[in-house]
DNA sequence: TCTGGGGTCCTAGGACCC
DNA sequence: TCTGGGGTCCTAGGACCC
């Protein structure tokens, strides 16, 4: 059986910490850190000393004192991002962006006008480097799990070409935590066993892998250490729900700091949902505790929605249970709100339900429509002037902005 | 002392329906 | 008194990824 890899994950290596190089060439072979406060992401030359993104500042500087602190230029991380994906569709117009600075493409289909995968993704990274200025490493295979496997084993600034001949053992030599879905948890579980390479996770029987993940994640995982992903390409991948939350630091849970962070989080997401026409029918909440722990709360609604006012109220009583549950707790450190299931939900469909039975947001609430079409108004004000111009009065918190929003910005996933 | 933000997917139990 | 099975949806929690 004749087959040939065809599967590209092409991956910008450091991105933020790249780009931070290239935009200032004195920081160009330094170990260096976008963000202060909390590690956004690092360069190679910081990872050596163990610097990781999430890390806290001062744990980095400790573990690398000649640490440098930069600003996120996250405008222009999106430019680049943006124009270094665009060069894949050059050559295949089957890609998947899988986030800002990596994606999938399929080049199967296109050899004819182009030559075989190797020469493509040769010419691919050597025209991101030219035209764009950053380093992309980028791997080759039959699967796209085997492709991402590759490109996280060609960087910094590599290619690894798996050749279907041989990529079981290619694949059997290498730790079970490059694996998609194998995190600390699961890794930590199969060390417990003695499972520390995919090879051996592959010779281990199939009930003991049963028993210690569930019939479900070791059937997955079986699949992947055999290399049978069946994940195709897929080029418009919908998201499936829009969330935000926001670190409190350690606070009481009152009224005072619950409501109008709620409505923050609700405001933030219910304008993106209705930029897009969207809205959702699950609200969920999450209330994490001093220890870290944290819990949800979720509700499902006959119809979906969008209004800002709505949302709050929905996850301010979704809350209020969820603090009732955990009377002992006597602080919170982090609340979210999610949105899900959710519809295009275009303004005339809106009319429509006014018209019949309002629109049933809320067990005794029929104000949803109207608060919709006032959100409406306050989103056109705020194209026309910008997010400050006009807003909930109640919404305006304390300094605590642990992490700048044109961070937050760049993580929200195209809905 | 402190520990970000935005997502996806899976599991398991219970409710409910046919 | 004893007695079904399958499917779907909801909720809560957990693991993982970028």
């Amino acid at each position: 059986m004749e087959t040939t890899a065809t599967i590209l994950h092409a991956d910008l290596d450091a991105f933020y910490a790249s780009v931070e190089q290239m935009l200032n060439p004195a920081l160009q072979g330094r170990p260096i850190a976008v963000g202060g406060g909390v590690v956004l992401a690092c360069s190679y030359e910081a990872k050596k000393f163990g610097v990781r993104g999430a890390m806290s500042g001062r744990e980095a500087k400790k573990l690398c004192p000649e640490l440098i602190f930069v600003d996120g230029h996250f405008k222009e991380y999106q430019r680049l991002g943006d124009a270094a994906i665009r060069i894949l569709d050059d050559y295949t117009p089957l890609v998947e962006r899988i986030s800002i600075d990596e994606a999938f493409a399929d080049v199967s289909g296109t050899a004819h006008l182009f030559g075989p995968s190797v020469a493509v993704a040769q010419t691919i990274r050597r025209r991101v480097r030219e035209e764009v200025g950053l380093p992309i490493s980028i791997g080759i295979a039959r699967t796209k799990h085997l492709a991402k496997i590759g490109s996280q084993v060609a960087k910094p600034d590599g290619l690894c070409f798996i050749d279907p001949a041989t990529e079981l053992e290619f694949l059997h030599n290498l730790p079970v935590e490059l694996m998609w879905g194998v995190g600390p948890k699961t890794k930590a579980r199969l060390a417990g066993v003695g499972v520390t390479t995919i090879g051996q996770l592959a010779a281990t029987p199939g009930q003991s892998l049963d028993r210690l993940l569930g019939p479900a994640a070791s059937e997955k995982l079986k699949s992947l250490a055999f290399n049978r992903d069946p994940r195709e390409i897929d080029m418009d991948r919908r998201a499936r729900s829009a969330g935000a939350q926001s670190a409190l630091g350690r606070k009481l849970p009152t009224a005072k700091i619950i409501r109008p962070t709620l409505r923050m989080l609700a405001d933030r997401i219910c304008s993106r949902l209705r930029a897009k026409s969207l809205a959702g029918s699950c609200v969920t909440v999450r209330v994490r505790f001093a220890d870290m722990h944290a819990i949800t709360r979720s509700l499902t609604l006959d119809a979906p929605i969008a209004a800002t006012g709505t949302v709050t109220e929905i996850a301010e009583d979704l809350v209020a249970g969820a603090l009732r549950d955990h009377p002992a707790e006597r602080y919170i450190t982090l609340l979210a709100i999610s949105v899900s299931h959710l519809a295009y939900q275009p303004i005339l469909q809106l009319e429509l339900s006014l018209g019949l039975e309002g629109e049933a947001m809320r067990p005794g609430t029929r104000r949803g429509a109207s608060r919709w079409l006032a959100d409406k108004a306050m989103d056109k004000v705020r194209g026309r002037f910008g997010w400050e111009a006009i807003g909930y009065g109640s919404v305006i918190l304390e300094g605590h902005r642990s992490v700048p929003d044109g961070f937050r910005e760049l993580a929200e996933k195209d809905l």
